[in-house]
DNA sequence: GCCTTTTGCGCAAACGTTTGCGCAATATTT
DNA sequence: AAATATTGCGCAAACGTTTGCGCAAAAGGC
């Protein structure tokens, strides 16, 4: 039923050779030919088979991403970073979902492997540790978007998460803030570790001692900072402000600020990571710290290609920046 | 460098026809064999080409996808439907993200057809008046969801659209609001279209007049809630309600009467649409419509499986409920 | 008008699988 | 012991392209 090149070349009277050639705008076909075979192709509904041509080619011109899943929105907001740099460069995305199990992944790998796609994006692994026996067998590049991996096939692009979490923490002790609270994010990742080590040094470098009281733990899910907020309320003294593994931990505690009627900044001000498209849409605002996902997806095809075509490349780390908003507030905060 | 069957064939002492059979476990090969070609397959690493199978198969276990962006939420949730019943029958996501631009879809469409992909489903289709050229000459299952187009090869899924705004509306008239305004998405779309009617439907219903000015129009973003809440605050009397196209817009809504301490649901009662994830977090929480998005995307993709087998099939429509939350008040409108 | 280059096209191999068919060897029935 | 059924495997075609090479005809150089 489908229509193949043969079919266009016997109804054109020629090779599929030529017709093949004639439809790549060969050179060495005539203009008269081309015409012709364009024609026909046209009037018979040719679509070319891009799995055949990938077939001899080898090449698939598709790169496969995994991330945990496309409904938080900061994976969301990468992929959409890396999708339209692929598309720039003529790619598609064959995504699959790891759901945050590592085991996931590395399955995840194998199949997008199966697939022949040119290169892989892992979006925030977890599964890195399991990597070993994966990549001694398959030889695709491997791009880490914030992770990292010893391997001669992968690469890695990340935030500088300690630099942004530090400025975050520098930024309220600048404020005056004095009792800065920390809600961490999943011990498996890499980030979350990098982030409290950013909170612990701003505070060391400016002489504001640590207190272990004040670290909670959270998943860098809303409900985290929800129930962080509940257990730092207990405290006494209460804190004055507190810096969020992310921006969904933030929003939770927002939340639960709102229904506990505690005013934010008035009574604790909140400082998030990420800047998601929600977070200037929070009452109030929420001040966080950004990181040009916009540049790390292009980075990350820029990579995957480069390092598939054997070119030498090396990982990229991008400086984070801080975002002002109202959830912090340099006037009204206890101290002078 | 990459092994083939054939290396693995040869390894084992076996023709590449019974290393095939071997390894699909067909009853004709001896239990023997199969166990030493499963062995050096393993030694040598042997990954199969998906790409290879798929040409002689003609199928290739993949699902396109064409949504608007994966940033927003609402296809975002929809998409993860989707892989996740995709991913339970054994296909992975083709992704192409149209950016909500009408002739994107049919490039979309073309080159995932190229692809061969088994089937396309596209989530919230803006272009469907442009797929008349495209679907003559290809010949792929398409699936929409949230939108409609004759052809016998394109079938529907969808919300009630309608139903869910009447709801949404009605439920305001039940709490005693009478001068409920509404912001409007984009008009380009069939859902936008169909939920304004559920909104007059509730008006008719219920005998309350329906004012012309209280219909603001919107994209369906934060900004539109924003603007519209603005404009409206310039009207006398002032609505008591707004009831907004989707939850972005509620979301805008509700983060510019933060800003110019308009209370809610004091001074105004809001009610969105599609039930966010975040929509629980606002402040205050968001009383919004939902339509069952898990079982959309199951059903999404257990059409398009079965119109490619060529089994009859209907299109669905989904019934929208209604999620209470504080953003409307049972007891504080100010009519008894 | 001969030699060389260029132009235009076709042959056939290759990419890595799957699968229908055939055939020998072994097992089963009579 | 002959006839039949079963088991185990290989040959080769097919899927739909791309591309190196060869070759004839036309064009160009002298």
């Amino acid at each position: 039923m489908p229509v193949s090149l043969k079919d266009v070349a016997e109804k054109a009277g020629v090779s599929v050779a030529t017709a093949s050639r004639a439809l790549a705008d060969h050179p060495r076909i005539s203009e008269a030919t081309k015409a012709r075979v364009r024609r026909v192709a046209q009037e018979l509904g040719y679509t070319p088979s891009a799995i055949a041509r990938s077939l001899v080619r080898r090449e698939t011109r598709t790169l496969g991403v995994i991330t945990t899943t496309v409904t938080d929105p900061y994976a969301a907001e990468v992929v959409r970073a890396v999708e339209d740099a692929a598309e720039a460069a003529g790619y598609t995305l064959l995504l699959v979902a790891s759901h945050g199990i590592p085991r996931r992944e590395v399955t995840g790998i194998r199949m997008l492997h199966e697939r022949r796609v040119d290169a892989i994006i892992v979006v925030s692994s977890r599964g890195a540790d399991l990597y070993d026996d994966v990549l001694n067998t398959l030889d695709v590049p491997l791009i880490l978007i914030n992770g990292t991996f010893p391997h001669p096939n992968v690469r890695s692009v990340r935030a500088d998460n300690r630099q942004g979490m530090r400025l975050a923490t520098e930024y309220l002790l600048d404020l005056g803030y004095r009792r800065i609270a920390y809600i961490g994010g999943p011990v498996q990742g890499r980030s979350a570790r990098e982030r409290m080590e950013g909170y612990l040094e701003a505070l060391e470098a400016t002489g504001v001692p640590f207190d272990p009281n004040r670290v909670f733990s959270g998943q860098g899910r809303p409900e985290d900072g929800r129930r962080a907020l509940r257990a730092m309320w207990e405290l006494s003294p209460r804190p004055d402000a507190v810096v969020c593994y992310n921006d969904l931990t933030a929003m939770g505690v927002l939340a639960e600020a709102w229904r506990s009627d505690i005013r934010v900044p008035e009574d604790l001000a909140v400082v998030g990571f990420d800047n998601l498209p929600f977070s200037e849409l929070t009452a109030p605002p929420l001040t966080t710290v950004t990181q040009p996902t916009e540049e790390m997806g292009r980075a990350a095809v820029a990579l995957a290609l480069r390092l598939r075509r054997g070119d030498p490349v090396e990982d990229v780390v991008y400086e984070c920046t801080l975002v002002e908003r109202a959830s912090a507030a340099r006037d009204e905060h206890p101290y002078p």
